[in-house]
DNA sequence: AATCTATTCAACTAATTTGTATAATAGTTT
DNA sequence: AAACTATTATACAAATTAGTTGAATAGATT
């Protein structure tokens, strides 16, 4: 074990790059960065643990460059590197739908708890929008809309919504969307529209998944 | 630590899949494997481990669904599930060769080790054999090239080159590629070439690159 | 049916990883 | 310059992981 071969050099390298993302926790950090920059302190709120061991979690992170840290003011800000972060997520969500049956059962679970009658992707979106004027809400806090939305989307955050319910037609569909296929804000606000009787559709995809999408139709 | 949330558990089996591949020698399998479908002592000798420990790892990645295990006469072959592996695998190097320092560090060593003075890429060789007739030559062993090749490649592998140099022509530019990035094969070959008078570039993509452009191209 | 062979299982040790509490640090603000 | 605060480092126990050797298994061949 003294001198090693660069491929096997390289392949440890690589290991410990998804060594990083192979932590159900880490994985959730990149996944909440992905939607907007946090502090330490906000990111050790948004997963449920304490600040050291999220601190300790980042620096994992970070020393793969999967996240940069920027000092502003008293906080260090967090933010993902760059598109190829979220790319790399995106292809470990890709084969764990699909392939991993706890997963599979897990999620239809997920539908059946949440009375979730329909959901549509973006593709889905972009063909329906093709057609006819969309009525898009996004339903994330507004500073993580401000950090990136959807085209058109309206910002109503779900703590707003039963307030401004006003702002809705009531003869158009209505598609609400949040973080992404975990996320269950859009759940929640369908149940309120529907309980309402506005027509509306969840979604399941979120402002990531759109920014990826569009890299693919523009590579054309 | 009783009732975990739905989304907890999600990530919980989505860091499942990622900590498969987080092994050296793991990554390495689903390379080779990436080539053709191997036994496991084939694979064994691939990765210079115990047939015990292989035979460990592959049931690992396989309890992700990252490989598929079929018994054919005495062995049981593994194989590659499906083209998402392909693309989770190709994410990891994505980011892993642009990001880690180390990395660069090693394939820079790596390239200055072996003198490699020009190397394509598949999109110059999709935009070159545009313009003019390209030689291809496919150097990994004959199974690998029969499992699979990019187009009007034609399979030289390199314990037989130096035999049949005969077969290629002085005045015309040669392309030779192997496995991929990390594949020593057409270095040497390219070696070969040019002591003999050859004019020979190497190009760094394999076929499992090829493959993951053509789709890319098709999704349009 | 007996033998053979490739593969997997079991048991074990060494090494690594995780999370918490507490202490130290580094930068901001007053 | 002092006080403050967010973040990171340290130390530790519990849990998990990696790799080896040798035994067991399951299927194919004779």
């Amino acid at each position: 074990m003294s001198a090693s071969s660069i491929k096997e050099q390289v392949y440890q390298e690589l290991s410990r790059v998804t060594h990083a993302i192979s932590n159900p926790k880490r994985m959730e950090l990149i996944d909440v960065l992905s939607q907007k920059d946090y502090s330490v302190e906000e990111l050790s709120k948004e997963i449920s643990m304490s600040v050291a061991s999220t601190s300790q979690h980042l620096q994992v992170l970070k020393s793969v460059k999967l996240v940069n840290a920027q000092r502003q003011g008293n906080f260090i800000i967090y933010s993902i590197t760059d598109d190829s972060v979220l790319r790399l997520v995106s292809a470990v969500k890709e084969l764990g739908f699909r392939k991993i049956a706890e997963l599979e059962r897990l999620i239809s679970d997920f539908k059946a708890d949440k009375n979730i009658l329909e959901s549509i992707t973006i593709n889905d979106l972009l063909a329906r929008s093709k057609k006819e004027k969309v009525i898009l809400i996004d339903v994330r806090p507004e500073d993580e809309y401000k950090a990136g939305h959807i085209p058109n989307a309206v910002s109503i955050p779900l703590a707003q919504l039963k307030k401004r319910l006003n702002e809705l037609p009531k003869n158009q569909t209505i598609i609400a969307y949040c973080r992404g296929p975990l996320c269950v804000m859009a759940v929640d606000a369908i149940k309120i529209l529907n309980q309402k009787k506005f027509k509306a559709i969840r979604m399941e995809d979120g402002y990531v998944e759109w920014k990826l999408r569009q890299q693919e139709i523009n590579q054309k």
